[in-house]
DNA sequence: AGATAAGCGAGACGGTACGTCGTGTCTTGCC
DNA sequence: GGCAAGACACGACGTACCGTCTCGCTTATCT
């Protein structure tokens, strides 16, 4: 990596440590993958985990949320690679994806603080939404379209209705289904059961 | 009354004061119900607001967390009035009743809280459910078994899918959709969305 | 001891329990004896002591400080034989009295307390000073002044500066002096040293 | 001095601030000066009187008697200038600091709490004494055994005895002489009681 | 090479809330 | 009506973090 960027105006004295900005953002994820929410979530341990001083933080962030915002944001969602050879196949792909993910401690955290700070911190969601969820939904309506195209789904079909069919009751599982890991049959029971009413 | 009750023994000294404890209670939740999360919730302002001392909250409940469970446990599930006319008209009025509770700032707030904690605070969501959730979750169950005896569901139909199905739909949109208020058709929506894979 | 006192026009109702009393002033002047100052006398601490309700001490004594002045009023003076041989032996028996004493842990307490709380609590202060420091103070003055008719002391000696000379003099070695217990020739010391300015 | 002691390692971080300290002390001694007692003394008040936080108090005292044994310690003890011409005169000076210092609130006040928390918090006195007591000793001592070389008193004379009998005097008159402030011919009139004793 | 300037770890700062303890008052049921 | 027990509102305790502020360095670029 270039030690000077021709472009930028670069300011005096001595650049931000970008190993300093790394290791607050791994710290502060860590903690989150811990299990703690938003407002446990202390300042001074990030910087005490991070090895880093409190305004070594401050000078980036103003306040904990825009850190929580960047730090969720650098969670990106690794989209499952779809076959193609059936919108059934597809679906499940993707919420097998969802349901693997669901068994990481971190992303069970995070997504708990995405959906739990959604009134108090409504930029955290947002901008996550647009980082990491966006992407997925784009990814079924795109199944779901091509689904009512290739006529595997009905032609009337609401696609923003399937779509939260299919979403809520992972969801629902996730939150309030049997206690511990998701089944494996799930994403196949629900899709199933969600195209019951979606076939033609 | 008897001054004597035979059974139980009556502790010595001034018993404790019912008033206080509903006070209490009762500033509890409406902080909740402005938006303050479980974290900021402070011991401090609940005693202030209810006009009480620190002790006599601390009396009671040995943790925050054990007088947010009291608090929630305390918001009971009004369940509608079911027609019993047919299983669409009865699940519409069940999912009318919560798409007019999410409309109070109270219970969206409590919603939150419940959702939220199920990680850091297991109990909270283990009570709350027992107590607010289980009688609405067992009110849709037999509203949809019946409709299994009556043929206006699928024979074959996995019940827990279908309440999965619509519950999960229906925060979904709670959560996810659009914002603002859940608009008024969408009760009607989503059972029709649902219906379309359970009937026979 | 009798239940039934005769003459006194009794009140309704249950009397009084003497023995509650009584086990209130010993507990305070335990507590007292023990280096416990006004200030961090508790109430509580008497109560338990006691064995007693706090009602019970607070029906008799409306605050602390008229609990503290009836209890240190009950400490009463022993005044010591005196021989009336001569001044100096007098004035040595006095002293004797007060260095045996002194000797005590309450009775050391008991003057720390009236000392040092003469500014905030001149009633503790005055009272005790009228019941226990007041007899002896007049008996000082008494054998002086025998002195002076006898002959033994000057006759223009000024008997208040003579008084506050001995009693100061024993006050400092009480406070001030080498520490542990005072030497048992210490008042024979004192007096032959204040002796000499006012023999004639 | 030297910005840069070789020897001594500087703590890294902000240096505690002095003004603080000072402040700190000086709210003690302010309230301490309105007869408030070691045990009424609150920290909180401290802190809030000082306009510092509780921490900056805890961080450099560890409990109240140290940071009471801190504060007495700063009252210094202005000793009087001698005029040397006579021992009468200068144990008069040295009695008349004694007796204007006794006028303002803060001596006194001082001057009670090390009397009365000699037992609960002997190293207050300790300390006071230390600091602020001996250095007068020594200059009465000084001007008695000058007296004793220069023939102005017996040659026989008890040093230890006198300064008791002089300074005990003092001490009973301001604790338990005529309420009010002392009358400004008390040094004159002790001194001269008290040689009348110690002339050769 | 030296001056200038910002970043850095450390930690003290004025605050707020914590959970505990003791205050003096009150409210029970028994005696 | 006295009594013990103990709940009550209140306020100080000593602790933990907050977000801000100095410190003495270090690490860059710009003379």
């Amino acid at each position: 990596m270039s030690t000077q960027e021709s472009g930028a105006a670069r300011p005096a004295g001595r650049p931000r440590s970008e190993k300093a900005e790394k290791a607050i953002i791994e710290a502060t994820l860590d903690l989150i993958g811990e299990g703690v929410g938003v407002a446990e979530l202390s300042i001074e341990a990030i910087a005490s985990r991070a090895g880093v001083g409190k305004t070594t933080i401050y000078r980036r962030w103003s306040n904990k949320e825009d850190l929580v915002v960047d730090a969720l944001a650098t969670m990106k969602a690794p989209l499952p690679p779809l076959s193609g050879t059936s919108v059934r196949d597809d679906l499940i792909s993707l919420l097998e994806a969802m349901r693997s993910e669901s068994g990481q401690a971190r992303s069970r955290c995070v997504m708990n603080i995405v959906m739990s700070e959604a009134d108090r911190h409504r930029r955290i969601t947002e901008r996550f939404m647009e980082r990491a969820v966006e992407p997925r939904r784009r990814a079924m309506r795109e199944v779901i379209e091509r689904g009512i195209v290739t006529g595997e789904l009905r032609p009337d079909l609401d696609v923003d209705m399937g779509m939260a069919i299919i979403s809520g009751t992972m969801l629902w599982h996730t939150k309030w289904g049997p206690a511990g890991d998701l089944s494996p049959e799930l994403p196949e029971q629900i899709i199933d059961a969600a195209l019951a009413g979606m076939a033609p």
